[in-house]
Formats: C-alpha cells, sequence, structure tokens
DNA sequence: TTAGTATTTAGATATTTATCTAAATATATA
DNA sequence: TATATATTTAGATAAATATCTAAATACTAA
C-alpha cells in the first residue's frame, strides 16, 4: 500500500496513468509525451510496475504498458474505507 | 491535487488520517500515538491541513484536528475517474 | 506576574527522490 | 554480421522531505 501512495504522489506518474486510460503504449510512446529524457521515464514506469498500478509485456524490441484496473479497486477501498467511519 | 497527494504519501500522516476516522483529537493526543517528535507530527499535520485533509480549530491552549471528507469525496473522483474509461 | 503546558517555528541534518548523461542490453533489419 | 532502434541500468547530482533539538508563542492557572 506504500509503493502504491508513493508511486501516485508524484504528478508525472499520474500522468502517465491517465494517458494509459486510452489504452496500452510503448515505453517511447509514453516518453514522447514528456519533457523528461527516457531513463527517467523507464524509472517511473519502473515505480508504477512496483506499485502493481500497469502491467508490461515486451513485444519485439517493444515494452508496452497498458493500466491494472485491479489495484485501483484497493485505492478506491482505502478511500471509502476513509471516508465511512461505520464500514 | 498535487498537494493531496504528497500528503497521502507518507505512512505516518496516513495513520493520522486513520486514527482521525475515530473523531477529532488534538495534536498532543495525536502525538502521543507515534513514535516521533512532536514537531514532526506538527508538521505533518501541517501538511495535511494544507492538503485540505483535516480541519483545525484552536481551543485554549490546545489545538484540535478532524478529518475533512470533502476532499476526499475529490480522491475518490480521481481513482474512480482512472477505472472507468468511458465516464 | 510567574510557572507550567500545548503547540508551532526555526534551523540543521540525513535520507529519499527525480533527474541527467553515458553505457549496456535486446531486438530488428540491411 | 554490422548498424540502427528501443529500453533499461549505472552512477552522479540537485532538490525535496522527514526528522531532530532548541527556541518562540499562546494559553492556563497559581
Amino acid at each position: 500500500m506504500n509503493a502504491l501512495f508513493k508511486a501516485l504522489s508524484d504528478p508525472t506518474r499520474r500522468s502517465i496513468l491517465e494517458l494509459l486510460k486510452q489504452g496500452r503504449l510503448s515505453a517511447g510512446d509514453i516518453a514522447s509525451h514528456f519533457d523528461i529524457s527516457r531513463p527517467s521515464i523507464s524509472h517511473h514506469l519502473e515505480l508504477l510496475f512496483q506499485a502493481g498500478l500497469v502491467r508490461r509485456s515486451k513485444e519485439g524490441q517493444y515494452v508496452y504498458y497498458e493500466l491494472n484496473t485491479s489495484i485501483v479497486e484497493d485505492l478506491l477501498h482505502w478511500v471509502i474505507q476513509l471516508k465511512n467511519e461505520k464500514p
């Protein structure tokens, strides 16, 4: 749960997630949306992966990333649980 | 929104929020639940306040903190919006 | 007014984090 | 095989952050 919140705490990483709402993208396609070096984006993608927020699959020379919504469910529960004092 | 996610990215601050689910507490009462100095807790409380996650009111020499659930609503929307590609 | 308690502010420090460039690895293609 | 492209890893650096102690502020009560 800590990795999840840490992953969400960076605005670039949240933007990446919003991008991936459209569908899966390669690391390079993701990087081209930002004014940040590819290694930095790669690092952000790794943190998102560690947090379980994205899946990845290698196809040829490309690595595709896509949202993993099942962990978003966990986040949803955490938030709801905070809102309702009697769950 | 960034202040909100930044505030949630620290485990101590998330624990403070969980504590406040029970009801309002003074800064000192909150601090006594942690092995961290009072000034550090005070700093965490300030960040939670800046993020809009808690309200505070001074009563005599005490400062009481309580959850502000209306901002939690915003967080909820952000998460839901991430889950549903067609909102 | 003086002493005591609650909280925050200030300033310092160590750790974490976001970023970069250069190099390494993996794959595709000429 | 040699070259080009995609991505990650390594290592360095600067900025952000969590923490501490000491001091300041605000209030209570003797």
